[in-house]
DNA sequence: CTGAAAGCGCTTACAG
DNA sequence: CTGAAAGCGCTTACAG
């Protein structure tokens, strides 16, 4: 039988007769036939690769993100190239073209800092946070640091310190602001921003948090799991317990925050329903694009552009009753620095 | 000019003049012209991409690896198709299949929990242990236990507690053996097998390290960071100072373990320089095969397959003075509790 | 319903 | 040193 045949069968695109396809399906499984990518991308001008993007590959939310991004990709047909920029601006420019050189159907990007996303030449999701123009689909950042806050206003806490790591992140500034307009209701919120950690300089950085802790903190909402390990970490060894004298929350859920002493109360993504978005829009815009037109890309559209963030309670102390509310009396402040007990 | 010029002028492959070399060249940047990957692939039977296979890409290791492997490939002109198996072993069996059904030129598998590595029709890269049979290339992980072992040994520990959560895996028992092949020489050594992080229930899951510690145990050698933190935080929380009352090591130097308090020790793996020899003698083998033949795979070979790993030590006070030696006599393991002080 | 033909963009012998 | 030709494997009109 003819080539076109057997590709018209496989493709399952008709004007094949049932047992026609059924006799060449049953031989190409015998036969372990797969259709080459090449030919087909080469006369499709479609390569089934999209290309995942992370300014940040060492953040480690990553492993989330690839996993969930793959996922999706693979269950549409699509693989999934990588690329990385170490963080740097120029480096990921050459990233972005390599995938593109390689013809990427698409591109996913998670924009940290600011990327730029114009004169890609394909269309591109963008991953980041609702409230950035051209963002495609994203976790409720703002939402989640609503949650996280409530949490904490439960527990009688009246003094919070926000810990961000980049006042010029949307992400963090979605959640710290989040946070603060559940606070802001007359209660008090400070935030924090503290040394990026690729300028820490390796034999710690301490935040100084047990003197926040006299001055009255009672809650320390770390805008990622990340610095909420470093706050956990430099309490503990000041003697403060967590979460009896101290709450300590975070973000992002990642791999360790269940397992720590005590556990890490956090807002988790649905980095599965954030990467489904996110790639059937890609797909569709790609499926809906002329592959041979190398037109300017421009960030595609979802339906559902915004996906709620889900509270992990892991740590439910209430706050120390003596502190509540404390920025109107100093006087409790002194008695918790008491547990510190360093040698 | 014809294309057959074109290419060659491009490719370097010889038989142009260097000024129309030049001029080709000249051409070819100002119109932005790259050559077709699917031609290209078509033709010579290479897709110039190669598979990145990990059983458990949620590994919080996953990030260097990637990072090292996509460095190393597009450095040699390759670039890095991720597949995902979710730890499922079957999942990874597909997801090997559909990298080779893509037309990877190779295939750099860093297994877990023993994957079989046969039957794979393109060359391989494995990144395991070397005392693993058909390892390319990895970190010494031996020689990085015995590097902790005798960081702790000269701060005068004599009573090491080893963790790791999985028996089974070769990199594990490597890393323990190097630890005990140090203190094994009258000095004593236990190893906690713990839960792995996917069967925890989410509330935290003690170890109960306290009690290691009243039984004069001083020193907590943790086959990854992931333990280390876990094994830390534990401590902390019962109110027993690290690394004064008792010390604690991981390994691989994971995103966090610099800027916790206290930071900690580690022995890290050389990933750029075990991602280039991994991907040079998978590049190498790629172009010595036939890429029209469909031959068995076998794992690559280099000529360098051990890397050192590099201790970093972070965490230095001595061990207890009143525990050494400490299982001839219990005097001490009462004293040490002393200072928890949980609520 | 099935098949013969054209052509996607490249590279590699081969001829000039 | 340069160019014309063939062909990698596929899919899509088009003809039968």
């Amino acid at each position: 039988m003819s080539a076109a045949t057997v590709s018209n069968a496989l493709s399952g695109k008709g004007r094949v007769s049932a047992e026609m396809v059924e006799k060449i399906r049953a031989t190409a499984a015998e036969l372990g036939y797969v259709p080459s990518q090449a030919g087909r991308a080469l006369r499709t001008g479609r390569t089934g690769v999209i290309g995942l993007v992370l300014p940040d590959i060492a953040n480690p939310l990553f492993p989330q993100i690839a996993q969930a991004i793959e996922l999706a990709a693979s269950s549409s047909g699509y693989g999934v190239l990588i690329a990385d920029s170490r963080g740097d601006v120029s480096t990921q420019t050459k990233a972005i073209e390599r995938l593109i050189d390689r013809d990427v159907d698409g591109l996913v990007i998670v924009p940290r800092r600011g990327t730029r996303v114009a004169d890609v030449g394909c269309p591109v999701a963008v991953i980041d946070t609702p409230s950035t123009p051209g963002n495609t689909v994203a976790a409720d950042h703002w939402g989640g640091g609503q949650q996280i806050a409530e949490h904490l206003k439960a527990l009688g806490h009246r003094r919070v310190l926000i810990i961000g790591n980049n006042p010029a992140s949307n992400v963090q500034n979605d959640r710290a602001g989040g946070i603060r307009s559940v606070f802001g209701q007359g209660l008090h919120t400070d935030t924090l921003w503290i040394e990026p950690l690729e300028k820490v300089s390796g034999k710690g950085c301490p935040l100084g948090l047990a003197g926040k802790v006299a001055e009255g903190y009672t809650a320390f909402a770390c805008i990622s799991d990340l610095h909420a390990l470093r706050a956990l970490t430099e309490l503990q060894r000041a003697g403060i317990n967590v979460p009896e004298k101290a709450s300590v929350t975070g973000f992002d859920d990642l791999i360790w925050s269940p397992v720590i002493t005590p556990a890490l109360t956090t807002a988790r993504m649905d980095m599965t329903e954030i990467a489904a978005i996110a790639v059937a829009a890609l797909v569709k815009a790609i499926r809906e694009r002329d592959p041979f037109d190398p037109e300017i890309g421009a960030p595609v559209t979802a339906e559902k552009s915004k996906v709620p963030m889900h509270l992990v309670v892991r740590q439910s102390a209430a706050a120390p009753p003596a502190l509540q509310p404390v920025h109107t009396t100093a006087t409790a402040a002194t008695s918790v620095t008491e547990g510190g007990h360093q040698s």
